[in-house]
DNA sequence: TACTAAAACGATAACGATTTCGAAAATACG
DNA sequence: CGTATTTTCGAAATCGTTATCGTTTTAGTA
């Protein structure tokens, strides 16, 4: 068991300085080149690295970003760390990630503890319970103190900070279009609770969709649901009504119970009923039948915010306070599957 | 924007040592209460948090985990993550992430980058070109340097280290069994290419179950998939032999696909075909029809290869090298739904 | 020869914290 | 009042690096 080889130990075995050696394996000119030769040799040999932390303590920077999101076993937000994990890489970051379980109190503390210098910056996505609170003091400290912050897809306006989001509201609002350019006309919606900033851009989508095209609002077409797992009931009551001829789900989960309850109660979709959905996951490609979506394309989003967050970081070497914050939006398109026609 | 404050500015603005700072903030008895209550206060008052990075120096350990897996956008690896990063954080510790994208070369560089003083051990999963090539020349160096590392799922018998894994061979046994038990004769089994360890002891366990019921063994039956996108041909030409009553999976991805292709043919799961996967997905809950299938549980996996390491970390400070490693194995069970009967 | 200019290397401070040890001040005690 | 004993605090080392600035040695020049 050999520990890592320092410095230290290569210029007291060497007989030389520490800066002696430090310089030769960074060649530096100040070093003759016999000697240089022999350090750079002897530190190959013996496998030498820098320490990274004593880098990171020297140069208060440690060349990793932070990423906090609610939960990682979700296809989304796991697309979206891929995406980040890609683009930190290219550009020699690595990425530390913590998950807030949709908790304040978690999101919270693992802000506090990743900005006492762990890292350089952090890419967020807030959780459900901090959306429902309003409470963003953690990550206005963390701002004002410098470090600097990309929010994505759950974003708050009362946050001044570079962000990543998608259309929400015009998405929706073309999903719902394709549906009644199909000639539906009695759309429902499958929603989450208004909180959530995503479930009420896309409510707004549905609605405007609705009303530019004359369709009356009904508001008993309109679902919202809090918990994935008990809303067969709530779904199979709302397709008694059989003059519904499409459904409108904000996630694939919300869609393939759609279908399940469908096709228990005689439905058959699309040609009883049709079904769009907005997809974080990968459930539509292979369910039968596959499921029309609005992909979100998750690792675009977290490699733009990755982009965002380094280029901000190597720019505050320079200029610092030159707060211009940009919100990026990326596009989705529709991907025409199965169910519906 | 008021940078982090340190030791050095509260010492300075109070008057007194940093020593007396340091200690009147982990309440030393060394120093007088006025002063120690004065010097809490300032700390308080300016959000005072001591830097880690600092502490990671002077403490020679850096309370976080790396973990390395092939891939992210993947339900299992993302729960091991969740079940490691649980157990991680309630013991302080955090976890960066590093992806290998199955290439030998980044997992190489990864483990580099992060064995140079950025974490205390590894939790780790084999790339697949690592397990193909049987090249491990980065883990054992980074083990012959005292740091700890816990491999799981896809491990080697030749790394001498903690491991967590399922008895896959068992499992698969389990799984034909139960399929015999319900009277199939002619059973498929689609799995992947050899060298991928998990592919060949569940190939292992298929086999032996065949034979400890005295069922032929044909080779035929036996299809080896490479890629996923592409084998819907393959699984077809399968499913020509009307006689096949049963496949077992290896995963959900091939079962969802077998069970596409044979509603494609006009044959019925379960009532014409019976289908059991390996599971380490959510897909198999929601298909339809939804999915028998052996569960893997990654969460408790992460969760105990956590503890491992932990565990490991926490020893080290006492009594180095008495290495007796482990290897965990994380039980299974089947989860009979509606694919087979 | 004497002086200057490179060339080659080393000592030291710094990053931000903890900790050991020693020093000063305050108190106790004979 | 002088000595012994606490109490309270500060200096300095340390973790592993890099960078600044000297210092020494060598070579070059007048």
């Amino acid at each position: 068991m050999k520990r890592k080889v320092t410095l230290k130990q290569i210029a007291k075995e060497l007989d030389v300085s520490i800066s002696t050696v430090s310089k030769s394996l960074r060649n530096s000119h100040e070093i003759g080149e016999e000697t240089r030769l022999k350090v750079q040799a002897f530190a190959k040999l013996y496998h030498y690295k820098p320490n990274n932390i004593a880098l990171s303590l020297k140069n208060r920077k440690t060349k990793t970003i932070g990423i906090i999101i609610p939960e990682i076993v979700h296809y989304f937000f796991s697309t979206v760390i891929n995406g980040i994990e890609h683009v930190a890489n290219e550009n020699g970051y690595s990425v530390v990630i913590c998950l807030s379980d949709d908790s304040f109190d978690k999101e919270v503390l693992n802000m506090e503890m990743l900005a006492n210098g762990s890292i350089d910056g952090f890419i967020m996505s807030l959780s459900k319970e901090t959306q429902y609170k309003g409470d963003f003091h953690h990550i206005t400290e963390v701002i004002s103190q410098g470090m600097p912050v990309v929010m994505f897809d759950r974003v708050t306006n009362d946050i001044l900070c570079d962000k990543v989001i998608i259309d929400d509201q015009t998405a929706a609002y073309e999903a719902v279009q394709s549906l009644i350019d199909k000639g539906k006309r009695k759309i429902a919606l499958i929603t989450t609770v208004d909180y959530v900033s995503v479930g009420k851009l896309r409510t707004d989508g549905y609605t405007k969709a609705l009303l530019d095209n004359d369709i009356p609002f009904d508001e008993n077409l309109i679902i919202k649901i809090e918990d994935v797992d008990t809303c067969e009931i709530t779904i199979s009551k709302l397709l008694e009504d059989k003059a519904i001829d499409a459904i409108f789900a904000v996630n694939e989960l919300f869609a393939v119970t759609i279908i399940k309850m469908a096709n228990k109660m005689g439905l058959q979709v699309p040609n009883d009923l049709s079904v769009i959905a907005f997809t974080d996951g990968i459930i539509s490609k292979y369910s039968t039948p596959t499921i029309t979506t609005v992909s979100q394309n998750g690792k675009k989003m977290g490699a733009k915010a990755a982009k965002m967050l380094i280029k901000r970081l190597e720019a505050d070497d320079y200029n610092e306070g030159e707060e211009n914050y940009v919100t990026e939006v990326i596009s989705t398109h529709l991907i025409e599957r199965e169910s519906t026609n």
